[in-house]
DNA sequence: AATGAATGAGCCTTCATTCAT
DNA sequence: GATGAATGAAGGCTCATTCAT
């Protein structure tokens, strides 16, 4: 999707006027949300033609999906990085819920979009995102499973995880970014992380 | 806004009505969510004419308003009766956990709605929304601040109470509701209950 | 396609509206072709809103169906009334070319709108069209296959009559509603009704 | 039309690629009509770039008249010349009959874009095409008059030759390229060309 | 109370055409 | 000659809401 003919790279014209309105767009969708925008909206944002955003995203749905997939790549790719500087569990736990913590920090309107449950994705980005979230998964799960082996992680159901570790960083944020409170997550990054590896080590 | 004449019971024929459309809203709402449902959606669902709608509710959104604040008041309401049967700070933080699961699974397509952060309230929705939540808040608070003075509890920031306790049961609910995983939530119920205990205890 | 719920029979007023916006489709259809016509054409023509027309008949191609069925019916029904006041084949053969003829200057804008081709129909109704026809051809060759059995009509291709029959007269009228020539086709009815039959008797 | 510079002969490279353009195009045409093809579905089609299309033809609608001009052109001049080999007004019938039948097998593409009735030529193409039809009706009639003249076809009404003659194998013709039956006209040629004689002769 | 036809602002999208490179 | 990004008018359609019956 990022290029209408792969085989041929884009010009770097085009890759600015690209990402110029993935710009524009993810500040009206963090804004007003997906459904909330209207193409007239991020048109006015990016400042070019109707004609323009329709001729590289093909639709209004083909620039949220663009701007996800690369926000939840670029999430995903931090966090991956991020572990395989760990030593051991309790450092990977920790680093789990902080990196969640700074990326959402430095990322708040990607962050806001991606809480948000009203966007409704093509077959062919919905086949993607599986695929994103697959491989995704499958990395963390590789590197978690030596630790759980060895004991140092506790044995749990796999669907427990991710809730025990990320669930209360996660709400938090959501609260954060919604206007609940206004102490922002670093605040309470290393409570939680303490919390998460509390709950799941052996 | 249960009745637009207090002064005057409504009939039962009349409750009847507006409880069948209500269910079947929030069988819409669920499915599409509340953006994604039209009022033609609704009115089919509930086999009753689209000008019988207007006459009960006004408008889709007090169709949502209705609905929701029917549904955050029940939770409330359950959550609080709950909390009162409990002898100390651990059964309390512990029945926190539990009651969102058991009530999660008994109004799933509630929960799903809740869930969901596609909701626009009208001004005055929005007071009284706030006004209920205002009212929760302070009743748990109330409850649970004995056992953080005795020490039972930890002093923590205000702000981090509801996302250790309530964070994880969340998002293993948000994740089984939208069918990422089948194990329904009762399977963790007491493990995330255990691990809320051990994240807020003194 | 008529009525949104055919088991409940729609008011006169709800007739009238349809019937007007038929109409007024129609002239616009017959003017500048289906695809040359707006909903906003049909909508000024028939003194309406756009709301109207979409709750009336779903969509352009709706107005569109709908006109054309009704009127290929007319044509159908006509030919076989007048079919069946017919003797023999003889009778039979020129009552098709002088009926044709006779419908089509009763009916300019219907026959202009059914020669052009320019009419995308959508499933439901290029099923329904298809029914019609079926029946239409069947009831046509029902009719005339006494008279090829007793000889009196000659044994020909299947696919041949119909053009040997209406061919001429179609040629001719499509060319005089086109405006190629101004003589109207009444001039040459008996004319081509003989060619007609001299071309398939027996 | 073929050149913007008659003064200048084309270069072989430039007359290619317009006739692969106008054999992209016409394919579209055949399948989607005028109307329903777009400047992009030509483009891929040719696999040249849009900018070409414009150097080259100015317009969408310069492409479709240079196609169907060209293509009119062809198919007068081969009836011109098959009727120059005729003796009398019995073969020249006949022929009309056998060469429209002939050429619509051959140009199966082009004969369904002629058959189509929803182009819609600007001024000059307008021009061009009618006095191209005015030359060709001005020959045909000169070829018939003497037959006429001398009795052997008879005399009718002007407007009735055209229909009478073609109108059975354009109908059948027509029927065939849109799919309604599968048997190609080659089978029905010599049945239409009696029918045709059968219907002028004096 | 009930009904559903009527309304029209506003949305997404298409597409022929232009023009700077 | 070739390229394709840019343009924006125009089109079809949705949908919450009103109101006469």
């Amino acid at each position: 999707m990022a290029s209408r003919n792969p085989s041929r790279p884009e010009r770097p014209a085009t890759l600015e006027r690209k990402a110029s309105v993935l710009e524009a767009a993810l500040a009206c969708f963090a804004k007003n949300g997906v459904d909330g925008t209207t193409i007239q909206d991020i048109q006015r944002a990016a400042n070019c033609s109707i004609g323009s955003l329709y001729h590289h995203f093909g639709s209004k749905d083909g620039i949220a999906e663009e701007l996800f997939i690369d926000g939840i790549q670029n999430l995903n790719h931090g966090m991956l990085a991020k572990l395989r500087r760990c030593k051991n569990g309790e450092e990977s736990v920790k680093a789990v819920v902080g990196q969640y913590c700074d990326w959402s920090m430095r990322n708040k309107d990607l962050a806001r979009c991606l809480h948000s449950r009203d966007i409704e994705f093509s077959g062919e980005a919905r086949a993607r995102l599986k695929e994103i979230h697959r491989d995704y998964i499958g990395a963390i799960y590789a590197w978690f499973a030596p630790f759980v082996e060895c004991g140092e992680v506790r044995v749990l159901p796999v669907d427990a995880y991710v809730p025990l570790i990320s669930g209360p960083i996660q709400e938090y944020v959501r609260r954060w970014l919604s206007g609940h409170h206004p102490n922002p997550p670093a605040k309470v990054k290393t409570l939680f992380a303490d919390a998460a590896w509390n709950a799941v080590k052996g």
